[in-house]
DNA sequence: CTGAAAGCGCTTACAG
DNA sequence: CTGAAAGCGCTTACAG
């Protein structure tokens, strides 16, 4: 036995009396040993209670069977869904998870990429800094393979797996067109966010191409609950109020949502009201909210696959991945109208 | 240059002119290396973008920097939040975290403990098998420190990090007793659910003391929504209903107020309803939701500093921990009576 | 303070 | 089908 009492492959070839290369093969199934021995050693393995060192393994064989999760944060429902995807896949390949968050900074992911060197076989990546020249390329092994999720990348030099933000404003906006609406104010994300902008520029081409000759009218948000319930306020302020507001995520739709109660304004009766995310509290509210659903666990089982994908068909050239479609929930908030057509 | 194009030791000790042990010593901040020559292979490194290979380190040197983190499962806002307590004090202390999942099935947990040999310098499993005769001792390798968490143990072989659900309950009662409530009824969890059952022994202990003579009222559930609200309806079939219900969670108390409210109660004036675990959905029902706050983070922050003292202190005797005090958090379901004694 | 060498526990050509 | 040996990229006594 090795020190520590840990059981190592010799000890296992010494008790079947075999070589240690011999009993690598039967671990590993390979075809060139003979059943008998390949019985016989996994038996004494068993017995012995064998677990191959992961670190040795990966050494000499190159291989880690682990994956490298790198994100901004492990909090909140985002991450949490993005993971639970991901890891789906994981399990289903025998994978390992080695996730890295790096809490904001940008020293900090640059530090926790390379420290990937070593301990895995690719790398998902989400980073708000994926776009600044050389941060990837400085950071990153060469050769590792990498899928981006979520992610505004300078070039296509690694796949990117996205959301299909202005695919699903456009979508909302054909909903609430659809049921009648006309005046449809948009409440903004922040500045400099991609989802939001995307998010923008549907609803900014939906107006253009549904309702020609109709201005965009778009008050500023920053995503959280409080710029939503001020950009309520504000919209109520208006001499001619709008008939439907779609905020550009869920949370700021509540908060918008509490103004309007607050205003003592019936959703959707007085105003119709639709979000973006689907988060989970959209379906308690009252009225429960109309919204675009948005499947984080699926992006991140797809950019599990793709990587998993490129992992063993190594250097291929890679088609840009499809991104995710956000799917329409229609709720009370802003219902389908009788008659009309369904977005 | 190794094979792939990745930089190895040797390549900085070639450039560096020294010998690769010298530019192990350097980087690893060891006193005995020369300030200049120091100063010098550290640039060398840097030059060369040289970074250490995790797997060859952690095979010579028998660490890995890494700390395993087995559980359940990575869905929903329980583990979310117990993963980000844990990744707080990893990233303070510099270690990467390996994920593990194991959906349930007790064999798949087996694999998942045993597949960490080499991969972490120790361990923490939230596992509802550990109870098992055997089950962590023969998948898990002897001298690997070990921290469980929220879980019940047959003996003390590892340290366990609870919370303290009894505790907890009782001063939820101290609370509606406080109030003036008397006839409380109890909403009960899954069978053989251990956190349930902690809860329930609160609520008895509870009436014992306070409320002597009082005989318990207990109505089963299993933890989900659906079982609270049909609890709730049970409960008000009653010939003299209660005047307070405490769930043993928040999440069948929520079904519980849902059944209030459609048979035309008003809580809190005709009945007080209180719950446990403060969801994030608790401060957003109306009324909001009077509860026991657990910080699950915190209860991962515990855990993992624990784990991380037990690995550098080496084989020392371990003083089981403190478990985690639940936080009373009065809302409007179950508010302090004017003039009553705060809990 | 520095280097040559052994060793960590595996895998994998290379012979046979 | 099997074994002896080299090698993966580090760290660390051991000499000097």
């Amino acid at each position: 036995m090795g020190r520590g009492g840990t059981i190592t492959i010799k000890d296992v070839a010494r008790e079947a009396a075999v070589s240690v290369a011999t009993v690598s093969r039967a671990l590993n199934g390979h075809e060139n040993v003979a059943e008998d021995v390949r019985r016989m050693v996994l038996e004494t393995a068993k017995r012995l209670r064998y677990q191959p060192h992961a670190a040795a393994r990966s050494l000499s064989s190159r291989s880690t069977q682990t994956i490298g999760v790198v994100l901004p944060d492990l909090y909140g429902e985002f991450f949490s869904e993005l993971i639970r995807g991901i890891d789906g896949v994981a399990r289903g390949q025998g994978r390992h998870l080695l996730v890295s968050s790096y809490h904001g900074a940008q020293e900090g992911q640059g530090a926790a990429l390379r420290a990937m060197r070593g301990r895995v076989d690719g790398l998902l990546v989400l980073s708000p800094y994926a776009d600044q020249p050389g941060f990837l390329t400085d950071n990153l092994p060469v050769g590792l393979p990498v899928v981006m999720i979520n992610t505004r990348l300078p070039n296509d030099v690694y796949p990117v797996l996205n959301v299909d933000n202005h695919g699903g404003a456009l979508a909302m906006m054909r909903h609430l067109i659809g049921a009648g609406h006309r005046r449809i104010a948009f409440i903004g994300g922040p500045q400099g966010n991609f989802d939001a902008a995307e998010r923008e520029r549907g609803y900014r081409d939906a107006l253009a191409e549904l309702l020609p000759g109709t201005r965009a009218w778009i008050v500023p948000g920053n995503f959280d609950e409080a710029s939503g319930m001020e950009a309520g306020t504000a919209l109520l302020k208006a001499e001619a109020r709008p008939d439907a507001v779609f905020a550009a995520n869920d949370v700021m739709a509540l908060g918008c949502l509490f103004a309007f109660n607050e205003a003592g304004l019936q959703v959707p009766r007085d105003i119709a009201l639709a979000g973006f995310d689907d988060v989970p509290l959209a379906r308690f509210v009252h009225p429960t909210l109309t919204t675009m659903r948005i499947s984080i666990a699926e992006l991140g089982a797809n950019a599990m696959q793709r990587l998993l994908h490129d992992i063993q068909a190594g250097g291929q050239p890679w088609p840009e991945p499809d991104p995710l479609t956000p799917e329409l929930v229609v709720r009370n908030s802003a219902p389908t109208r009788e008659g009309a057509v369904r977005a």
